[in-house]
DNA sequence: TCACATCTTGACCCATGAGTCAAACTTTGT
DNA sequence: ACAAAGTTTGACTCATGGGTCAAGATGTGA
């Protein structure tokens, strides 16, 4: 049945997801992912072409869920308020759910172009949240930014490195917080 | 001669942490690390002990020279000067001479305990350069930061991948404001 | 020129990990 | 109960890459 077959891949790709964040592109060996799951190296092939289509698939995956929670965030109000929202929604899925995505979205400079555009629209989808209500704020005046790219550039790495010294409630908001300075009118 | 041997092994340590860079930790060979130095492996063992020696060194060496830059930077006057100077010099030396250093300082979770003790000896040594100049301005009341340690990390973390999207000098500059903003007095 | 130290080489060993595949096992539909 | 489809296995090949080492090359000093 087509449902089994769905949900058997979707746990691979967590898996390959979780072990992609801890040890990196090169440091993951599908004989690992495939003991984890507590099946041998063969049934993954049976699924996936090889290992660069399982990657790309997992971060794929990974992703589209996360940028698919953001979006799902009420859309109005504040942009103040959105963007607080999103920031501290996006650090929460960080630290707790996936510590180790930083080294999952680094993708290696030597792939295949097809692999590469596949994160790239990605990226940019997961951006175009974060974009619109950094731009109602400006357009609004409600924000007063240096320029949109910078900010938005600041904004994703410090959400990204997050798990890196966030652990508590206090420390996310703390971190929220001191983002949403990015965007502050200056005395 | 002592001179010579050092240079040998600078040369070593700078094409490694190129590479290192370029493709991470697990993705460098030593192989390839000698072509580019016109030698072979062997030779690179007669320096070196492993390849997680030659790898610490390597990191090591150019976080050294990294932070040795920003301490020449001058220590006085106002401390938004002394910040802003900082961080367009960090981000300077990212862009145009490391920019894939990115790679380079996110050490393996699983690597022995001396090599990830000196590696985070160096981070600690870099941050204290930052950390001084924000702990200064905010008790000068210059600077109004929501705490201290997230302010440091998002820094840290914007100005880490800055080689990821800037380029050109205005670009260098915008991203340097952007920055400045974590501190900012607001309104 | 000779002896000694300092490199450098290239062939080698060995573990790891990607990818293949025929055979066996398990479902599912009839 | 049976057959066809779907799934898993484990043993296999092969390339890559860390690490070793004896032998040769290059320098240095007397």
């Amino acid at each position: 049945m087509a449902r089994k077959r769905g949900e058997r891949v979707r746990a691979i790709l967590a898996t390959a997801a979780d072990l992609l964040g801890e040890r990196g592109y090169a440091g993951v060996n599908l004989e690992d992912v495939a003991e984890r799951l507590d099946v041998t190296k063969g049934s993954l092939y049976y699924y996936f072409a090889s290992k660069d289509e399982l990657v790309t698939a997992a971060i794929e995956a990974l992703g589209a869920e996360w940028t698919d929670r953001l979006e799902a965030l009420p859309a109005h109000g504040p942009p103040t308020e959105r963007l607080r929202a999103l920031l501290r929604e996006h650090i929460r899925i960080a630290v707790r759910e996936h510590p180790a995505a930083l080294r999952l979205f680094l993708v290696p400079d030597e792939w295949p172009e097809p692999q590469r555009d596949r994160i790239k629209a990605l990226r940019h989808r997961h951006d175009a949240v974060f974009r619109a209500v950094v731009e109602e704020g400006a357009r609004t005046g409600e924000f007063a930014v240096v320029a949109v790219d910078p900010t938005l550039q600041v904004l994703h790495a410090g959400m990204s490195q997050a798990p890196l010294w966030v652990r508590t409630d206090r420390e996310i908001e703390q971190l929220t917080e001191t983002l949403l300075k990015l965007v502050a009118a200056t005395a």
